[in-house]
RNA sequence: GGGGACGUAGCUCAAUCGGUUAGAGUACCGGCCUGUCACGCCGGUGGUUGCGGGUUCGAGUCCCGUCGUCCUCGCCA
């Protein structure tokens, strides 16, 4: 009979007295207990090898032909063992684990639990994604993702320790709010006590932290779970963390101050990396003339040039028609030691029409007019000018974009981005960027209407605004953005603290006195007995984790991550639910139930 | 909502131009093996080719629809 199986003989007696991490060549002598799953097995016919595994290593355990069990034993299953530590021969020592000059010589067998066959074993990195979220508690097992899980908690709990250090208070917001007017489309929840009236979940905890400053709290910060209904992207759910924080009577410089040195120290306990701060700050214009867009990667050069000057004395139509026309002309120079083939520019120019550009020209620069394309408009001192322009030197490879500055910036910062992981430029470094002075409004053709650029609460670099009649598109907004090696790792902004400045925004944003009574009435009135003036900065933990472990999907530093579809294929969520439920909260679905037979 | 890739054994993949009984590795089962370390050797089981329809003498392969996963555009104040 197999007794070992059921755990009768003692209720404490198969606990574990180390992990599966911990023994050494020092240990040898002692009686443990070890508890884990088992990894893998050997059997030699009559001595069996068997890898214990659990979250901090994996131990080699020797079973004899005593151990008739361990003939039985399969992957998965949970056992305690106890037994000596024994040293291995040199020969058999395994250098690849921290474990590796022992073994555990087992005296005594017990399976803890049984384990089916598994859908894929633990050890393979190479499994579906399907596979692993329908299993997530069997991919959880593996070494990587509990990597993954015990650094996102070792980062947020540096980063909460910063906080404190610099006295901030940690204080819950609620998951059931109410819903915004602007921004992402909200997850609703219906109430039952009140027919026809729905909670949202929170895009962001943005109102009630404001309303934390005006109640005088002074500096927050939380670890704020948030929803957004919409469309997922490898690195982007429906459901994600923010390390959100407010504080008064503050402007930009102290919100980068406390950031950086949160960030600094961070890195440094939890990586034991140095970053170095002040991080560099750049304006959104700046960025944008720059780096082609507001997310620049700063680990590497190749920067825009305004060829304006150039282009407008050119006798190059295309050129010269976009300066007529009130467009860019601009370009960026490749230096001769990248070398860019004929093929890599047909794959340049490729993208560049993705991206909604009519062609791509080029020129290989040379004082005696060089080649490629453009060289018939680089004839004699033309040639220096545009060189002196670009800051290109003898070889380069110079790349062009003419037209709506838009599709300019937009063009050549994603050329520069792809060609500084083609170079393979783009790594290694942490390059954190401040982006500053954002455009307070956008315009959308689509609506016909004007849009916050940040959000409503978001204050303007200028209090009146530019007075009666502003132009919308050239204001300026106090919004920036923390960006780390071309990820937007969070954004904040000076706030609105005085109740006319944001009615005023409200307006514009063509929301009515009464509409802005109806949902923001408790924003204005709060506004309107003392509040600070006030400031502060949400990040994306699940980027920021992501990122410092060199992963680009923050599914691997999510426990239970949810697929393209945003559903969750371990749980089967979402789901139906009785009609009784939904008749208890006041809905009935417009979603006809399934044909019969179906 | 749009575009693209993929879907074949428990898992990872193969299968020529539409043509024999859909194969391999691994896992699993059985046998052998006392120093392996994702042990090795021998043998075996395992398939509604996601699902539904169509074209064809014949469909894993072609067509239509549908479901699912991933990437991406829109979207994400």
């Amino acid at each position: 009979m197999d007794a070992s199986s059921t755990s009768t003989a003692s209720r404490s007696d198969w606990r574990r007295t180390h992990h599966c991490g911990a023994l050494r060549k020092s240990d040898v002598g002692a009686r443990v207990t070890l508890n884990g799953w088992v990894d893998a097995r050997r059997d030699h016919g009559g001595i069996y090898f068997v890898d214990l595994r659990d979250r901090y290593g994996i131990t080699q355990v020797v079973l004899g032909p005593e151990q008739a069990e361990a003939a039985k034993l399969g992957a998965e299953f949970t056992v305690s063992v106890t037994g000596k530590v024994v040293a291995r021969d040199a020969q058999n020592v395994n250098p690849e684990r921290p474990t590796g000059e022992i073994d555990v010589q087992v005296e005594r067998l017990e399976i803890l639990s049984r384990s089916e066959q598994p859908p894929f074993t633990i050890a393979d990195e190479n499994v579906a994604l399907e596979t692993r979220f329908t299993y997530r508690y069997l991919d959880l097992r593996r070494p990587q993702m509990q990597r993954n899980l015990m650094h996102r908690s070792r980062f947020i709990n540096a980063m909460r320790r910063a906080f404190e250090r610099q006295d901030f208070v940690e204080v819950e917001t609620p998951i059931l709010t109410r819903a915004t007017p602007e921004g992402a489309r909200d997850y609703l929840v219906p109430s039952r006590v009140h027919p026809g009236k729905f909670y949202a979940l929170p895009q962001s905890p943005q109102l009630f932290k404001q309303i934390l400053m005006v109640a005088g709290m002074d500096r927050y910060f939380q670890v704020a779970r948030c929803f957004r209904d919409e469309d997922l992207r490898a690195d982007r759910q429906p459901e994600f963390t923010q390390l959100d924080m407010e504080m008064s009577f503050v402007e930009e410089e102290d919100v980068f101050a406390t950031w950086e040195r949160v960030l600094q120290e961070t890195f440094r306990e939890a990586m034991q990396l140095e970053v170095a701060i002040p991080f560099p700050r750049l304006t959104w214009k700046q960025s944008m003339e720059r780096f082609g867009n507001d997310k620049p990667d700063m680990r590497f050069g190749m920067e825009l040039v305004d060829l304006a000057a150039w282009a407008s004395s050119s006798e190059f139509a295309v050129f010269k028609g976009a300066i007529d026309a009130g467009g860019r002309v601009m370009g960026i120079a490749v230096p001769a030691a990248h070398a860019l083939s004929r093929k890599d520019i047909e794959a340049l120019e490729t993208l560049a029409k993705g991206s909604g550009a009519k062609g791509l020209a080029y020129w290989k620069a040379g004082a005696a007019g060089g080649s490629g394309p453009l060289a018939r408009f680089c004839v004699g001192e033309r040639a220096t000018l545009l060189m002196q322009a670009l800051g290109a030197a003898e070889g380069d490879t110079c790349l062009f974009m003419a037209g709506k500055q838009s599709l300019v910036w937009r063009v050549l910062g994603e050329l520069r981005n792809h060609l500084g992981k083609r170079f393979g430029l783009a790594q290694g470094a942490w390059r954190f960027t401040w982006v500053t002075s954002f455009p307070m409004f956008e315009f959308d053709e689509g609506e016909g209407r004007w849009f916050s650029a940040h959000h409503p609460f978001t204050a303007p670099a200028d209090w009146e605004m530019g007075g009666a009649n502003p132009d919308l598109a050239s204001l300026v907004s106090r919004a920036y953005d923390l960006v780390l090696n071309g990820w937007e790792l969070g954004s904040g902004s000076v706030r609105i603290h005085r109740s006319d400045v944001q009615q005023k925004v409200f307006t514009i944003l063509g929301i009515g006195p009464e509409e802005q009574q109806k949902k923001f009435g408790f924003l204005l009135e709060a506004l309107s007995y003392g509040a600070p003036p006030h400031a502060g900065l949400a990040v994306g933990l699940d980027r920021l984790t992501a990122l410092s472990l060199g992963l680009d999907n923050i599914r691997d530093m999510l426990a239970f991550p949810k697929t393209t579809s945003a559903t969750d294929l371990m749980c089967a969520a979402p789901s139906e639910v009785a009609p009784e439920q939904l008749f208890e909260v006041h809905i009935r679905s417009a979603v006809p139930p399934p044909a019969p037979g179906a």
